[in-house]
DNA sequence: GCGGATCAC
DNA sequence: TATGGTGATCCGC
């Protein structure tokens, strides 16, 4: 029996046009039990027609893809060991066995026990009018077990039901009715109990037995035992029947129980001559833990297809697999498995999910996600379990362009080398949380869900799972019937969390937000909170405030800062004060005024700015205040009133109807108001910015300079070499002419690896300024820009402030290795800083309403880039960081050298495509 | 610790 | 019309 199952699936490698079905893989035509008349082909074909088109198929077939590449992969891996290799591999194997060898126990006997089509049996039971007939346990999405008499017609268990009716349309379709199966199964198991009071109980209808005492205390064979065990369950539970096997150890008893399905047993001797015979012609499909993908990348990437052929390839096993799995391979090829008593195990995880109709509507999402929260949170309890690791599961409905790594760019050098393109199977996400305490409650599972959960929107979804994991292990045994311990822990928890969890957001808020349409617009094109949302948050201040604490809110402010000593020493510098031959634009009136000499040379730093560029003088005057008050942070620390983001940028944001400032607006430039740090940046359209925000930089004053070319001699301009920063270090020649440790890739290192993408690179600096851009070889038209500063940081020299990255949509949709222009828009920058001494670049993940806050700072940690601080506006650093990037959210810094290290492996490539790191 | 992927039932 | 839910493990980062 086991010997007529080794075809199958053979099909797929003879793919016919006239035969489209035969190259769809599908897991319905694999043999199983009771199978053996049906017509696969015509299973193969139905399936294949149902299923074409879908949403499913099309999944299905990326999955297929993914497969492919990874056997491509392994083939070529394969390849390129040499016999060397091998051989030394095959030592590794040699010594490897005779280990193994050595742990071989045959001394005890293991049953494995299956109950047969145990739903549809057990229906069948409770309802004897359907003995006979093909029927299935189910519904028309999904079907659970189909009993024998269905499964002549191809149907069967995780098919989905409409499919299983064409295959055959009297099909008798029964919903699932757990608790009963659960009562039959606890039927069985007390009969289990009788031979092995510690039997490892698999699921509801499977379980393992150590009957090695039962065997000589009655001094009875496996084989007798396994008659009167399965006889007694089929008279304890009045005519249920199941099958065994008998074997030396789990995994081969396993094995065993599935020969004669149903309702029989197959013994194997506890003979090493006799399990090495069994094993060798053994499909490795028949083993428990390969699957589909294993015996896939095993079979048509390295040829085995038995058991027997993991030993006999044990070396290309090592050679392309970790240890852990190569020696799981090689234990199966030699029969080897499980024979201990095994220990107690605990759950893991507890979790909760549920599939519907796609959407994308947020309400409806978060309703869901309630829902799924209430379930688990009702699980938990009932379990008497505390978890504090929360994992959100989402299933899209539609392939989505995300901000995904490419693979290439952080894992092996053999991706690398690949050269191809790494699919990933989108459809299934999972986003992590690790809450600082334990908890159970509905309340703490969607707060920290929904964070989670926004962060993906927007999207169409169609499952949302969420699992809690990393239990408390002493909550973890508290009886749950009583329930009164784990409700105090569960009290205290959650009271404690309301008074210290900083970052909490109030959950009636949330339904607020649920419930207003214009909050839950945000735009796709942009991360940037729109600004009409802000104008709504404005409003709310507005109208929460009256006009006499507004007053006294002021005053408070202004005392903060007059405490501050080196603001008060220039409390009473008014800009009118200076002379007629100076324009003086201060920020705030009690700072040092900012003076454009002879009226254009700014007194603090030197750089020109002609008084036509009013908006980019603003900004420059922004740019040292926010220095000012990153040093006053350095000073002896001054106590200040915490003040809520909100209060900063909505009530400065208030002001801002003047977006423009009007060059002959003599009278505001006395006083600038200090809202100016909040405009927002100019949105491209075109554009969907990775991160976006408000700008101080003078990015307008780019174009009205020449670009330098980074493939053409860098052009230095005038303004750059009156900067009181360093010039950047000219670097074009290759890293390893350089005295740089050879891994790092020098600018021409990026650029000659940018031009095999069709990647037009060019780098514009204005003073510490910067912006590159990068665009399309062939249309000229832009897929990516990065803009920033090189900026003394307190404490840390300079750095090298990124502003923005942003790639167009273009770029995104055709281009799935976002980073592929990322990454070199973004090196060229990092390079940038490198050439001009900085040894660190930061950035602010900016904090949007939560929307993309938790995927931008992914994103950038994936890149290299480590939290800093939350910059929530609550201490005067923060004012800093906040007048500095203009918004609150998470400082990230990277180690420039790290990052062009860890980047070596993309741009430092040979001719040849081969890493020569 | 996180995220993707595989696997089993 | 339409392809599940729960839990575990491994791997790479």
């Amino acid at each position: 029996r086991v010997r007529d199952t080794m075809d199958e699936g053979e099909s797929s490698s003879t793919n016919s046009p006239s035969r489209p079905w035969e190259s769809y893989n599908t897991v319905f035509t694999n043999a199983k039990a009771g199978m053996e008349g049906v017509d696969k082909e015509k299973v193969q074909r139905i399936v294949y027609e149902m299923s074409k088109g879908s949403k499913y198929f099309q999944n299905e077939e990326r999955k297929e893809a993914l497969m492919k590449q990874k056997i491509e992969h392994m083939r070529d891996r394969c390849a390129k060991l040499s016999s060397s290799d091998l051989s030394n591999y095959q030592k590794v194997v040699d010594r490897r066995i005779l280990e193994l060898e050595a742990t071989r126990d045959l001394s005890r006997v293991w049953l494995h026990v299956d109950m047969d089509a145990f739903y549809a049996a057990v229906e069948t039971l409770s309802n004897p009018s359907l003995k006979g007939k093909p029927m299935a346990v189910g519904g028309l999405s999904m079907i659970s077990t189909a009993n024998y008499e269905a499964r002549k017609f191809g149907v069967r268990a995780a098919m989905p039901g409409f499919i299983a009716r064409k295959l055959c349309p009297d099909l008798i379709f029964v919903p699932v009715d757990f608790p009963k199966y659960t009562h039959y199964s606890d039927l069985t198991r007390k009969v289990f109990r009788n031979y092995d009071p510690n039997f490892i109980a698999g699921s509801l209808d499977e379980a393992y037995l150590d009957i090695t005492e039962v065997c000589r205390e009655r001094g009875l064979s496996g084989g007798e035992i396994a008659e009167e065990l399965r006889s007694s369950v089929h008279s304890e539970t009045g005519g249920l029947t199941c099958s065994a096997g008998v074997a030396a150890n789990r995994l081969l008893a396993k094995v065993c129980s599935d020969i004669n399905k149903p309702n029989g047993q197959f013994v194997l001797q506890n003979d090493r001559s006799t399990v090495m015979t069994f094993i060798s012609s053994l499909p490795i499909r028949k083993i428990g833990g390969i699957g589909k993908v294993t015996e896939h990348i095993l079979k048509d990437a390295l040829e085995i297809k038995t058991c027997g052929d993991m030993v006999l390839k044990g070396s290309l096993l090592y050679a392309l697999f970790t240890q852990s799995s190569a020696d799981f391979f090689l234990s199966v090829g030699l029969g080897l498995g499980k024979t201990d008593t095994p220990e107690v195990r605990s759950r893991k995880s507890i979790s909760s999910e549920r599939t519907f109709a796609a959407t994308g509507d947020e309400r409806l999402l978060y309703s869901k996600l309630a829902e799924i929260a209430e379930m688990l949170s009702d699980d938990m309890k009932k379990e008497g379990l505390m978890a504090r690791t929360l994992t959100l599961k989402l299933k899209t409905a539609t392939f989505e362009v995300d901000f995904q790594m490419h693979s290439s760019f952080s894992s092996l050098e053999t991706h690398i080398c690949a050269e191809s393109v790494t699919i990933c199977n989108h459809q299934i996400r999972s986003r992590a949380v690790s809450l600082q305490r334990y908890t159970c409650s509905s309340e703490d599972i969607l707060k920290h869900a929904t964070k989670l959960l926004k962060a993906e929107l927007p999207v169409s979804i169609r499952l949302i799972g969420l699992r809690m994991s990393q239990f408390n292990e002493e909550a973890r045994h508290s009886d749950p019937s009583q329930g009164t311990i784990t409700k105090f822990i569960v009290q205290k928890g959650s009271s404690r969390q309301n008074l210290d969890d900083n970052d909490s957001f109030d959950l009636d808020a949330s339904k607020n937000c649920l419930g207003n349409d214009e909050m839950l617009s945000l735009s796709y094109a942009s991360h940037e909170t729109s600004y009409d949302q802000l104008k709504d948050v404005v409003e709310y201040e507005e109208q929460s405030v009256t006009p006499n604490q507004e007053c006294k809110k002021k005053e408070d402010r202004t005392q903060v800062l007059e405490g501050d000593a080196l603001l008060r020493k220039h409390k009473d510098c008014k800009a009118d004060s200076s002379a007629e031959k100076t324009e003086a634009v201060s920020v705030l009136p009690q700072m040092e005024p900012l003076v454009w000499v002879d009226g254009y040379r700014c007194n603090l730093c030197g750089i020109e700015l002609p008084p036509s560029f009013v908006e980019e003088r603003q900004e420059h005057s922004d740019f040292h205040l926010a220095q000012r008050l990153q040093n006053e942070e350095s000073g002896p620390s001054s106590s200040t009133t915490p003040t809520s983001k909100r209060r900063i940028l909505g009530k400065e944001k208030a002001n801002s109807k003047p977006k423009k400032q009007k060059p002959n607006q003599k009278d505001d430039s006395k006083h600038i108001p200090i809202y100016t740090f909040f405009t927002k940046s100019n949105q491209n359209s075109q554009c969907r910015g990775v991160q976006t925000f408000v700008k101080l930089i003078p990015l307008e004053m780019f174009d009205s300079l020449g670009g330098c070319h980074l493939s053409s001699e860098r052009r230095r301009s005038p303004d750059e070499m009156k900067m009181s920063l360093p010039p950047p270090r000219l670097n074009l020649s290759p890293s390893s002419s350089l005295g740089e440790p050879r891994s790092l890739p020098s600018m021409s290192d990026i650029l000659t690896s940018s031009k095999a993408r069709n990647l037009d690179l060019k780098i514009q600096t204005l003073g510490p300024f910067f912006r590159v851009t990068g665009k399309n070889a062939d249309t000229g038209s832009e897929v990516g820009r990065a803009e920033g500063v090189v900026r003394p940081w307190f404490g840390r020299g300079l750095v090298l402030h990124l502003d923005t990255i942003r790639l167009t949509k273009e770029t995104m949709v055709m281009d799935k290795s976002l980073l592929g222009v990322g990454l070199y828009v973004g090196a060229v920058a990092i390079r940038h800083g490198y050439d001009c001494g900085c040894r660190t670049a930061q950035l602010l993940a900016i904090y949007d309403s939560d929307l993309y806050h938790s995927k931008l700072v992914r994103f950038y940690r994936r890149i290299g880039f480590e939290e800093v601080k939350e910059v929530s506006g609550s201490s005067i650093g923060d004012m800093a960081d906040m007048l500095v990037w203009g918004g609150v959210g998470t400082r990230m810094d990277a180690n420039i050298h790290h990052l062009l290290v860890k980047w070596s492996k993309v741009f430092l490539k040979s001719i040849g495509g081969r890493t020569v790191i």
